[in-house]
RNA sequence: GGGAGCUUAGCUCAGCUGGUUCAGAGCAUCUGCCUUACAAGCAGAGGGUCGGGGGUUCGAACCCCUCAGCUCCCACCA
């Protein structure tokens, strides 16, 4: 047989995704015998593209699940993706334009239909990019935020939470996003700092020479404004209360009011208000009964009650308006300054406050279940400084906005007639119904639905529940749904990132608890951001994000899942370089040589050598103490430290020590017991580290196939944690200290490996060592180790070790001179160490309140290293 | 403006309730090796006053104060 040097993941990774597929070991149902371990996809928008996150975040469900699985649970993954209706109706708008097509020209189901269409065609393609990465889904499971059930599910929320009195229509100041001409919430606006100008504006006083100046950053919203107010206590406006003010260019008189809310040392003390343009001016507005004036059009133009550059983009107006002012005389100066502006999360356009008839959920009740079990962590946040931002948000949550001004989505269920009356229905017919009811008769009754569809949040709160059943709302009338959603919900863990804690997260366990009064998940996952090297974020205009697939392609889906994995502790932040790819893409191919190795020996019935005895006996003890340290690390969800754990066991434990060990010379064959424990051990470690590497393992499993085993590593047992022999362990470290010095030395005095050599022991009392012996001859080409109790007058070069003093007969070929220099530093050292401990012991204060163990293990630390300077110096003397 | 968090080796990070798991890991670096499993490798080595300063304590990477720098979240001061 002879196999590459190299792993070749391309040859082996498509087989075993469609062998998984073709045997449906992905697919869970409900088994009361089992466990149930339940995930659901953070549903990945239908728009989306396979990118480093998604990468990062999907790995580590993947490793969970199936773990999970193998540990004999009824696991479930349940992919689907989102309808994402503000990303996505851009999308299909774009791509409408680049056809010729105006949305404005089209009808809703026309546009439906291509938007339909849209989705059938690149809705799919992020979920087949996951298979790549060996995600373990249950494919038959797959869901869509859209999907008829689906869809019905959402509107029967909506009215049920409008029966109940959560939900209510209101005219409220709400952002509104000009380029996507839709309101947005409060979530989806994120501020950022501007530069820009804060322009003096001097309004005359009607009636009077005299004028007043207000500052602001606005001048484009002038002709909207309804007031001038001033701080009541401020003694320069005094005179001014009960005058009016006109507004410049265009002549309109306006009241001068007193309100506290204006701050006195800002700017001129004078604030224009323009309640139709500005949510604190809004505010005002209403307290003074003062109009509003909207001179904005949805697209951000100024309209006809602007009266002046009617149709002119608003920053346009801004400029021309500041310009004209300045030419009439109006600007008394304009400074720089730097104000926040909010942006629309997905159009990046500059958020325009908007007085607005949209559709509201009352936040205050609903929150208060969501805030309360995950601050006493029912539902856990995974790293648990979320429970802080957490707490805040919810504490301060706003009634949340969940209309929004586009047709792709789950379209409001209320119906109105031609006077503004409405009811809310799921249907026409029962519309009508309810509107007889409700209103007095009408000759002709003719309801139009509301236009508008729901915040994609509004769908994607009810994922954990709804992916199993979407009747839940309404007595489960579907008897699958609803046997499925008992096993499987609540959900295990969910794998997010935190930048939709607060959008998706939250309102799932408020949705979980208002429906199922159950929490959708006991554990969020909180992902960090990928980010590249220099720490900036992954970006397609900063072209630092590498296609998720080339790497695949390049180095095979497992290196790329450890290389995710490598470095990304929870909730940090995750600096990807391809070197992380790469070290997974060597630890595959270790494990790959580490194959060949072994099944490369021809088997014998020779008895077990001593060493190999040894060896067995070693692996076993540390096997177990890794696996007690992997089990911790997963139940803490450190990914890093768990994938590490399982790297160091395979590469330095199995590879580097234990195959070493037991490793026949060339050519010579092994005896079978040895051999039929390695193949075991070989096994054992090839399941723990199946999680992280689907692929190398299911194909290494199969080679070592024929012994009766599970079809799939994915369905084989879990390996099960026994207590080890730490004496064993213990011995172990010493040997391998042991054949490090030996080694080294024969690295410092330039000896050739291939020259065995003779070892002295002078054995101390207090020396562990007993069963290493024939190791350390085999791994430090050792020829015989002579036990001494006195080295006589041989020159040698030695080292200590614990207790016992090693040496090494090097007759002529030593450098007395530099043997001299290093021993004598080790003695300062040595001393040094000890004055330190001296300095301790002798300290009253330390010897009375520190624990009597703490100062016993100085006391011994103190024998010790005196034990060690008797050695030392006895070598210096034979010199 | 409010809140949270971070600063430990060249890089990315561990380090639990102050004391043997206390200064660690992986990667990178340096030296020597193409030794028939693996150069995508093997053997060995070096490297940190734990951001600065102060305090508490017998004892501080860890607790307190303070300064500096970085990051994130929330927020309507024109």
């Amino acid at each position: 047989m002879s196999l590459s040097t190299k792993y070749n993941p391309a040859e082996v990774e498509s087989k075993w995704y469609r062998y998984w597929m073709e045997g449906g070991f992905f697919h869970s149902e409900p088994n009361p015998e089992k466990e149930p371990y339940t995930i659901v996809i953070p549903p990945p928008n239908v728009t989306g593209v396979l990118h480093m996150g998604h990468m990062l975040n999907n790995t580590i469900q993947d490793v969970l699940v199936r773990k999970a699985r193998m540990e004999g649970k009824e696991a479930c993954w349940v992919p689907g993706t989102d309808h994402a209706s503000i990303a996505t109706e851009a999308k299909v708008v774009a791509m409408l334009r680049e056809r010729g097509i105006k949305k404005s020209d089209l009808t809703r189901e026309e546009f439906l239909k291509y938007a339909w269409e849209w989705k059938e065609k690149y809705g799919g393609i992020i979920l087949e990019q996951l298979k790549k990465l060996g995600a373990s889904c249950d494919w038959e499971r797959t869901r869509f935020t859209m999907d008829d059930d689906y869809y019905d599910a959402v509107i029967d929320v909506f009215i049920d939470l409008y029966r109940k009195g959560n939900i209510y229509r209101g005219l409220r100041m709400i952002n509104w996003d000009p380029a996507g001409k839709t309101a947005l919430s409060d979530d989806e606006v994120i501020h950022r700092e501007v530069q820009s100008k804060l322009y003096f504006i001097q309004y005359a006083i009607e009636g009077s020479k005299e004028f007043v100046t207000i500052a602001t950053v606005r001048p484009e919203t002038i002709m909207a404004d309804a007031a001038i107010c001033v701080n009541p206590n401020d003694e320069r406006y005094k005179h001014l209360k009960g005058k009016k003010a006109i507004i410049p260019l265009i002549g309109r008189a306006i009241p001068i009011i007193e309100d506290e809310y204006v701050t006195m040392d800002f700017g001129t003390g004078c604030l224009k208000v323009t309640p139709a343009h500005d949510m604190n001016d809004n505010e005002l507005g209403r307290k003074h009964n003062l109009p509003v004036i909207d001179i904005l059009n949805e697209d951000g133009t100024l309209n006809a009650d602007a009266k002046i550059y009617i149709g002119e983009d608003r920053f346009i107006a801004r400029k021309k308006i500041a310009k004209e002012l300045e030419a009439k005389g109006h600007m008394a100066k304009v400074e720089d300054y730097t104000s926040n502006v909010g942006f629309s999360e997905r159009t990046d356009a500059a958020i325009e406050p908007r007085l607005s008839l949209q559709w509201f959920l009352k936040m205050r009740d609903i929150t208060k279940p969501a805030l309360e079990h995950v601050m006493n962590d029912d539902v856990q946040l995974i790293p648990p400084k979320f429970k802080n931002t957490y707490h805040h948000w919810m504490a301060n949550v706003r009634d949340w906005c969940i209309s929004r001004q586009l047709w792709w989505g789950h379209r409001i269920p209320a119906w109105y007639d031609d006077q503004g009356n409405y009811v809310v229905a799921k249907t026409e017919e029962e519309a009508i119904t309810l509107y007889k009811a409700k209103y007095p008769p009408a000759s002709s009754i003719k309801l139009v639905q509301d236009p508008d569809v729901m915040d994609t949040w509004f769908s994607s709160w009810l994922w954990p529940m709804a992916v199993f059943d979407t009747t839940i709302f309404k007595n489960s009338s579907d008897p699958k749904g609803n046997r499925d959603l008992n096993y499987y919900y609540p959900t295990n863990d969910l794998v997010t990132a935190p930048e939709i804690l607060f959008f998706w997260v939250a309102r799932m366990i408020i949705a979980g608890y208002e429906y199922r009064g159950e929490k959708p998940f006991k554990n969020v996952y909180l992902t960090g951001i990928v980010r590249d090297k220099q720490g900036r974020k992954m970006s397609k205009s900063l072209g630092n994000s590498p296609d998720p697939l080339d790497l695949i392609a390049n180095f095979g889906a497992d290196a790329v899942r450890t290389g995710m994995l490598f470095s990304s502790p929870a909730g940090n932040d995750l600096l990807y370089d391809e070197k992380l790819i790469e070290q997974g893409r060597n630890f595959a191919n270790k494990i790959w040589n580490a194959f060949r190795l072994v099944t490369g020996w021809t088997v014998t019935a020779n008895p077990q050598p001593i060493e190999n005895k040894v060896a067995a006996a070693w692996f076993e003890a540390r096997l177990h103490e890794a696996l007690t340290g992997l089990e911790d690390h997963f139940s803490k969800f450190r990914m890093s430290d768990a994938l590490m754990t399982v790297y160091k066991l395979i590469w330095d434990d199995f590879c580097a020590w234990y195959l070493e060990m037991i490793k026949p010379e060339f050519g010579k064959p092994i005896d079978r017991e040895t051999y039929e424990q390695t193949i075991a051990y070989f096994e054992t470690v090839l399941k723990v580290l199946h999680p992280f590497m689907p692929f190398i393992t299911e194909e290494l499993w199969h080679a070592f196939k024929d012994r009766g085993k599970s079809d799939s590593i994915m369905m084989a047992p879990w390996p099960k944690v026994h207590s080890f022999d730490a004496a064993i362990l213990q011995e172990g470290t010493m040997a391998f200290q042991i054949i490090g010095e030996i080694r080294n030395a024969r690295n410092v005095k330039s000896l050739s490996p291939k020259d065995a050599l003779k070892l002295l022991v002078k054995q101390n009392k207090g020396s562990v060592l007993n069963s290493f012996w024939p190791v350390i001859k085999k791994l430090a080409n050792v020829s015989d180790i002579t036990f001494v109790e006195d080295v006589g007058d041989t020159t040698a070069t030695g080292f200590v070790v614990g207790s016992a003093e090693f040496f090494i007969p090097l007759e002529g070929r030593i450098d007395v001179e530099k043997e001299r220099d290093a021993i004598l530093k080790e003695l300062s050292y040595e001393k040094g160490f000890i004055a330190s401990v001296d300095k301790k012991l002798g300290n009253e204060k330390f010897v009375a309140s520190a624990p009597p163990q703490v100062v016993a293990m100085e006391r011994k630390k103190k024998a010790d290293a005196e034990a060690r300077i008797k050695a030392l110096e006895e070598r210096l003397s034979r010199l």
